[in-house]
DNA sequence: TATAAGGTCTCCACAAAGTGGAGAGTCAAG
DNA sequence: CTTGACTCTCCACTTTGTGGAGACCTTATA
C-alpha cells in the first residue's frame, strides 16, 4: 500500500511516517518505477508499535531497540524489561524534580498578594542569588 | 567585565551567556575596539535572574517577560503570579501524563518474568493495536 | 486523448535551548 | 616579539517532527 494508507492505518502523520521511513526505523520497499514506498502489513505493525512506544515515552533510539527486540523470536525479555525499568526510573526522576519545582513555585505565588502594587514576592525570589 | 567572569559570576556556561546576548535577553555594551561584550553588575543580575527562572521551568520567552517585569518598577504583581500560576498548571499535566504513564508501563513491567525466555508481556503490550 | 485533481516525491527551513568546533582577532606577560 | 589565554563570528548538530515549494505520478473525467 502507499504511504497515505500507512498513514491512515498506523494513525500516524504522512510526514511522521516519512520521517521514521528516512532514519530507517522501518524499511519500506520502493515501486522502482514511481519512486513511491511501498507498505506491507507487516511495516504497519511495526508503525503501531513504535506510535505506542512513543507515547509511552521511549525516545526513537529506543523505538529501535525495542524494535529489534520486537523482530527478534529469540531475545530473553529480561532486556526489554531493562528498558522498561529505566524508562520508569527516568519518570520517577522527572516527577521529583516537577514535585519540588511544583512546591517551590507554590509557596512562592501563594506569598504574592496578585494585586496591583509592584511589590511581587516571586520576582524578589527569582531575582536573589542565594539559593 | 568581560564575558568570562560574567559567565562565572551568572554560573552560567559563557556559551549559554553568549546566546542570551545573541538573542536580547540581555545586551551588554561592546568595545568597539576589541569587539568584546561588556558586562556590568546589571547585566550579571539579569543572568542571574534567568539562571534561576529557567531552573524552574520558564522558557527564554517567559523569561523575557519575567525580566521585563522585573524592570518595570510600575507592574502588578498580578502580572507575574499570572505567569506563575500557569507554570504550575502546566507542572500538574505534565506529572499527571508522567503518573499514568508510570502505572502502565509498571504494570507491564511487573508482569514480565524478565528471565531469558522470549516470552515479554511488555513486548505484547506495545504490540497491541488496542488501548 | 488531454487535462484536472489528488497523491507522492525530495529538499529546505523552522521549532527550543543550547553545545561544540573552526578559524581569526585581541590582550597581557615574559 | 611571541606565546598563551581569551574572545569573536559563523556553522553544524542535537531531538522529533511539521510546514511548504516545486516536481513527478496516477486515476478519473470530459
Amino acid at each position: 500500500m502507499n504511504i497515505g494508507e500507512a498513514a491512515k492505518k498506523s494513525n500516524l502523520p504522512i510526514k511522521t511516517v516519512r520521517f521514521y521511513s528516512d532514519i530507517g526505523l522501518i524499511n519500506p520497499k520502493t515501486n522502482e518505477n514511481s519512486n513511491y514506498r511501498i507498505f506491507t502489513n507487516q511495516d504497519i505493525e511495526k508503525l503501531l508499535f513504535v506510535g505506542k512506544a512513543r507515547k509511552f515515552n521511549f525516545s526513537i533510539e529506543e523505538c529501535r531497540e525495542l524494535l529489534s527486540l520486537y523482530e527478534n523470536r529469540t531475545r530473553s525479555s529480561s532486556e526489554v524489561k531493562k528498558l522498561t525499568l529505566k524508562k520508569i526510573d527516568e519518570i520517577d526522576q522527572k516527577m521529583s524534580e516537577l514535585n519540588s519545582l511544583r512546591k517551590e513555585l507554590s509557596r512562592v505565588a501563594k506569598s504574592c498578594s496578585g494585586d496591583q502594587r509592584p511589590e511581587c514576592p516571586i520576582i524578589g525570589f527569582l531575582a536573589n542569588k542565594e539559593n
